[in-house]
DNA sequence: CGACTAATTGATACGAATCAAAAGCGGTGG
DNA sequence: CCACCGCTTTTGATTCGTATCAATTAGTCG
């Protein structure tokens, strides 16, 4: 692992009970259910790391033998095509484990939208770990089931909706995401730019803009700032997301 | 599991001799690096079955316990939105692992496009042999990260891409595919109609028809029929498939 | 408070959808 | 063997949603 591209990381050996036992993550990770004595061996070889805003920190085809959980702060994993357009296919949040496709022909970049805190896990380790305890092995691949059908539903977004209805689907998503995580009951936060969304949802910012002005004079969100959203009518909202308004609204 | 939807399906007990020796999909198939005697009891306690054409086997929301391996066949999963928009999510052939991500709450079908001959797995069996022998875990967490890497490789196309480079992409996968199962090297097989091809790129017939005789004109392809193509020029295609042509052709 | 970047709003253009019709293809039966 | 029917695919004319280009407004930081 020589040239090793972790030059805005800071790498601290993990203490278990100093970081775990205060993990923002802790009851949204793989590895909450493994707390046990003998797994102590696996957390201790555990590694806490900080990344910068902006540093793309996982590199398209770098294959680094390592998985990432993050514990706080936010990322977007991404495609670039050769001309420069760019596909987010997700964004990463306390929780979400990276580094389970790293071994696949698909390559792509994670980068860090603010400052993020990450523990590292050697896959040797893992899979070390694994074959002696299967329920590791099994987080994991629950772990990748929810990413694979989250990809699905994207896919979905992408294929067959407007841009109302993509809009929607993002801010009802989010909106989720925040209630297990904050704890936000009709509150999203963006810690993503209108970029970033309208590169998740294969659209410009200027119809993101367009369709968030329309979405508040329809009365269906309030915002707070550019950033902090109010939904005023999640059960539209909803609707809209799942697909089940055909058209342009008719109410 | 009673009320099983299987009513066009055929059920025989798989003898491990008789048919996987003599299994198509054999090289391509998660179980082919299991044939230990000490998995004799995993193989023994499949089954092998048939699906005729256009029959749905696999329905939203209905959670049986199997993974299915495709031997012979083609499948096409899909969502259908309230309206009745249909948005294919992926194409399976033989070597095809089916279930992966069953216990999920993204739910879709999953329908024979042409006689289909599979092998059902019971999950309880694949998670107790997994526990004994974690290299069969691992083979399907390899087929489970190629799944995901297909569905990443999809967005991109769904959010970023011209219909001239979608069907270019799927032109240029499925020649892989065909090449892998068939050995076929510049000829690309379709089972699915226009239809399914429009559903999985999400643009319309008419795109897809046009696009086609686009590709024909500037001598990309040639038709032998309509579901039989040469790929006169993969390369072409193939920076097509990768965007990494910006707009119209400029040659 | 001014400078820079992000977000919104406006006017126009374009790619793909939609609506409509013709051509091709496979199966059936006289 | 060919005529006819239904379904799939292709081709054509027009519409529409979103992209693009351009400018203004809001927000952030030194």
């Amino acid at each position: 692992m020589a040239n090793l591209r972790h030059r805005a990381i800071e790498t601290n050996a993990l203490d278990h009970d100093a970081v775990c036992k205060t993990c923002w993550a802790k009851t949204l990770s793989f590895c909450e259910p493994h707390h046990t004595e003998s797994l102590r061996g696996f957390f201790d070889s555990a590694t806490c790391l900080k990344v910068n805003p902006g540093t793309v920190f996982i590199h398209d085809g770098a294959k680094f033998p390592y998985y990432f959980n993050i514990n706080r702060g936010a990322t977007r994993s991404f495609k670039i095509l050769p001309d420069g357009r760019r596909q987010i296919l997700s964004f990463g949040f306390p929780g979400t484990l990276i580094g389970l496709s790293q071994y696949s022909n698909f390559e792509f970049n994670i980068e860090a939208i603010n400052e993020v805190s990450l523990c590292r896990f050697s896959k040797d380790k893992v899979d070390y770990y694994s074959n002696k305890h299967p329920e590791l092995r099994k987080s994991l691949m629950e772990r990748m089931i929810y990413e694979l059908s989250e990809s699905y539903a994207h896919a979905v977004a992408l294929g067959k909706m407007s841009a109302r209805e993509r809009l929607a689907y993002f801010l009802i998503k989010q909106n989720k995401a925040d209630y297990k995580i904050y704890g936000q009951l009709n509150k999203v936060t963006l810690p993503m730019n209108r970029y970033d969304i309208s590169d998740y949802l294969g659209v410009t910012t200027e119809t993101i803009s367009r369709t968030f002005t329309q979405f508040e004079s329809e009365g269906l969100i309030t915002f707070i700032k550019s950033s902090e959203i109010i939904l005023r009518d999640r059960r539209r909202l909803a609707t809209l997301a799942a697909g089940a308004i055909a058209a342009s609204p008719a109410w």
